[in-house]
DNA sequence: TGTACATCAGTGAACGCGCGTTCACTGATGTAC
DNA sequence: TGTACATCAGTGAACGCGCGTTCACTGATGTAC
């Protein structure tokens, strides 16, 4: 009668199903990781994941909330080792390579969280998203520090009012000016960009150091007082 | 004898295989393509394709060098729209807002050229690279131009000497000093990672009217003067 | 004008492959009395 | 201490599917004489 079969949480294994599905993704893109794959190289039937994952949408699920949260882990990680607390451009250049560094030591991972969608899936937003702001709250909370401590000026152009009105309004929940929020966001996207386009050797030819590179950009365009 | 089948060159087919091929990447995701799905929406079946690509790589090579092409065009097209030519400040705009609507109305072959790579694929540089490079030469050309009219400071901080080697060596071919290459890059780098990010829904819910806040931004960290 | 021939776009069957998921089952392990 | 039973991770066969690519072929069209 019980016909139902709950998925178990033997999280050892749970973990070693993922361990091998990145491996697998790493080889073979995010679009061709498979149950199957995973199965044989686990030594395992297919049917035996079912117990764990009941379908494959479910572990990618799990794939990129773990990577997501990983991702926060290691720039919160990053800020938290600089010893001087008030040394805000140290702190916000660590974070910043911190993200670049992720990127490149988990490029699947990477890809997984901010590339193209996988494609029969689709990703519940309840579960990914609250550990996806980590990451934006990572980047900025460096920004919100040193502009408290009076070292980080924000730009005196005004945010244009389409924009202003909905970054006033999240900068809300976390007691933030929309123009923190918003060069929040700026810091974001020029690593993000830096990033992607280096990942996928769109760079490489033209910028030989883009570490150094990106940390002069983060320079001239987030000033920070010493 | 001559079992040889050369691939044969009649155009209007083969941009037909094209286009379907793009509806169906828009779809399915560029991981999705199939050369048997083409078929059978043109009615066809699949060994006719062989005819007009010797195989499925070479058709996805086709798409990528198409869509390189294609945005390059529109950037120019954009940047040549602008009649005042020495209003280098809405031409710099112009371009950049040309990248950003290019990626937004044609999705599938903005992810083709700078997402994820599509698994078994392997692209030849000699053909997708040329291609690739006009978007960055179109990008920076503004900048260049207002640079050599005196309207475009670049920033006082020197490039670090990792990076100041490349650059200045790259852009030796244009007649173009390192500092003007780097500071093309950072500018595609922005509003790159602003346009990725939004793509795959990671800025909405921070930014109201992302197109306002990239403007902004482009303003604030070009600076140039009327 | 009529015949013989070459060209060649497209066909249909077949190859061997991998995939996600279902189902009834086995067989070892642990628990209750 | 020994028996009866429940649990449950994993099996093996099967489902129906789509894929890229090959091969010998058909049948319409155009050309040469």
């Amino acid at each position: 009668m019980p016909r139902t079969r709950d998925p178990i949480e033997h999280d050892a294994t749970k973990a070693q199903i993922k361990a091998v599905a990145r491996a697998q993704m790493a080889a073979l893109g995010t679009a061709g990781l498979s149950l199957r794959a995973i199965a044989r190289e686990m030594d395992v039937t297919a049917p035996a994941l079912y117990r764990y994952y009941p379908c494959l949408d479910d572990l990618i699920t799990a794939l990129i909330v773990d990577a997501f949260n990983h991702l926060a882990d290691w720039l919160e990680a990053a800020d938290e080792a600089i010893p001087a607390r008030d040394d805000y451009r140290a702190r916000l250049i660590a974070v910043c390579l911190a993200y670049r560094d992720w990127a490149f030591s988990h490029p699947t991972d990477f890809q997984l969280i901010y590339g193209n969608p996988i494609p029969g899936y689709d990703a519940p937003d309840d579960v990914t998203v609250p550990a996806a702001v980590r990451t934006n709250v990572a980047l900025t909370q460096v920004l919100v520090e040193a502009h408290r401590a009076g070292k980080y000026r924000l730009p005196d152009v005004p945010l244009p009012e389409t924009v202003r009105e909905t970054a006033d309004r999240i900068g809300a929940a976390y007691q933030l000016s929309g123009d923190l929020v918003d060069a929040g966001i700026a810091l974001w996207e020029l690593v993000h960009g830096s990033v992607f386009l280096e990942m996928f050797g769109h760079t490489p030819p033209t910028v030989g150091d883009v570490q150094a590179h990106l940390v002069r950009l983060i320079g001239l365009h987030f000033p920070i007082d010493p």
